[in-house]
DNA sequence: TAATTGTTCTTCGTATACACTTTGTCCGGA
DNA sequence: TCCGGACAAAGTGTATACGAAGAACAATTA
């Protein structure tokens, strides 16, 4: 009975408004709504069952996020995330990532070890299954997991930003490049472990340019946005 | 009453909430709401003349910036940067203002270097005339300036966010130091106009550990947030 | 004193209204 | 046929009001 309760005030502590971004977010990365597409108050109103307020909210913040464009007096439009700012983006990710890496080298615990290796393993685990779904998931959940050990709080807060950015470019094609990259993930934890924080960084930036390379081309034969 | 700010504001085509979210964050770096405060949607309001909608939009915004924290169900507080998070934030800035010293480097023009140069002058010149608020004013100019340069439209984004937070933190301590360190902004903009992304990347390496002890200091004297 | 009950303040979401822009359509004239 | 302008439709931007729910604090009671 307690529990009940307390689920219910639980599930009401979440504003309707950070659900609406929620899900706002998960429809443009998993490409329900496509880039250009024009986003109305109304229609998403109405998509989500909720009044507009709470809809307008969610939208400046997707636009402070970057996941839509909002033109004065004519409204929203899904961002379209141009090959020319994917470069920028893995810049970007590839300084950010490369000191996640030695922070988390530099601070990380016998337990987060241990969890880094957990996630290692059922990776493989998953590889072998060819569960490619389960691959991507748990490669987020590791990038994530890093960030957290880094323990810098704007660092993890950007960084998993652009992370999303990257799921959506990379949205189809990813799953493909999944296996190989679990290779480098093994590096990366190794040198975590190591405590070498020169090391971490280094495989950090090798991981990152693998997964840019493979990036760009995936880019070419993502949706045609404009 | 709200007439006043609506003329002086008014006058540009930009929505309310925009021009709201502008008033605050300056409000907050001023310190004209202090870390810890309260604030409400209805007094928001009412500071600025309009009413409480656009008011919660900018909150919405201001929230993801990190400069309000929102507790549910009980509002806004202007958030408090915490000695810890300084470190941190100059841990991320160092990588990132790095990466833009080299972009700016190897992708400079020589109108873009000339503008950097006027800067560098008038600063000198600011300097001389002991204006401090000027000094200061053309130190963001002059990151902002060499962010733009960089044409990474990421790392520029983020790297303003994190630079209006950095202003905050520094408020009151921060003119004493601006004229040390336009000598190390020479440095870096001759670096830039080298064209040598190395060099460009130790100059604001450098000039960055200066300013992250600098700011360091400051914070001992900050406002004692709660 | 400690627990309980009210009261008040404020957020959160809904609904409604309306001015103003932008956009698209239609119509008449060259 | 093509052009330009009037006109209507759609949608945002802003204001306002209202009710429900939660949190904080005061008052009351045991």
């Amino acid at each position: 009975m307690a529990e009940d309760l307390r689920d219910k005030l639980g599930a009401q502590h979440l504003p309707l408004r950070d659900q609406v971004l929620a899900a706002l977010r998960t429809a443009i990365i998993d490409g329900d709504y496509l880039p250009g597409e024009r986003l109305t108050e109304d229609r998403l109103a109405e998509d989500f069952g909720v009044s507009r307020n709470p809809v307008r909210e969610a939208l400046r913040v997707a636009e402070a996020e970057g996941f839509v464009v909002i033109l004065p007096r004519r409204g929203a439009v899904v961002a379209s995330p141009s090959s020319g700012t994917i470069t920028d983006m893995f810049a970007v990710r590839e300084r950010l990532e490369a000191l996640a890496a030695r922070l988390a080298a530099e601070r990380a615990t016998a337990a987060d070890v241990a969890s880094l290796r957990a996630l290692l393993d059922q990776g493989r685990e998953a590889t072998q299954r060819h569960d490619l779904a389960r691959v991507a998931e748990l490669n987020s959940t590791l990038h994530l997991r890093i960030l957290q050990i880094s323990g810098n709080p704007w660092l993890s807060s950007i960084a998993k930003s652009l992370y999303l950015h990257v799921q959506w470019v990379f949205r189809l094609g990813a799953a493909e490049r999944a296996p190989h990259s679990w290779a480098e993930h093994i590096q990366l934890v190794d040198a975590i472990e190591s405590g070498d924080g020169d090391r971490a960084e280094r495989a950090a930036l090798d991981h990152l340019d693998a997964a840019s390379a493979a990036a760009y081309e995936n880019a070419e034969g993502g949706y045609g946005a404009r």
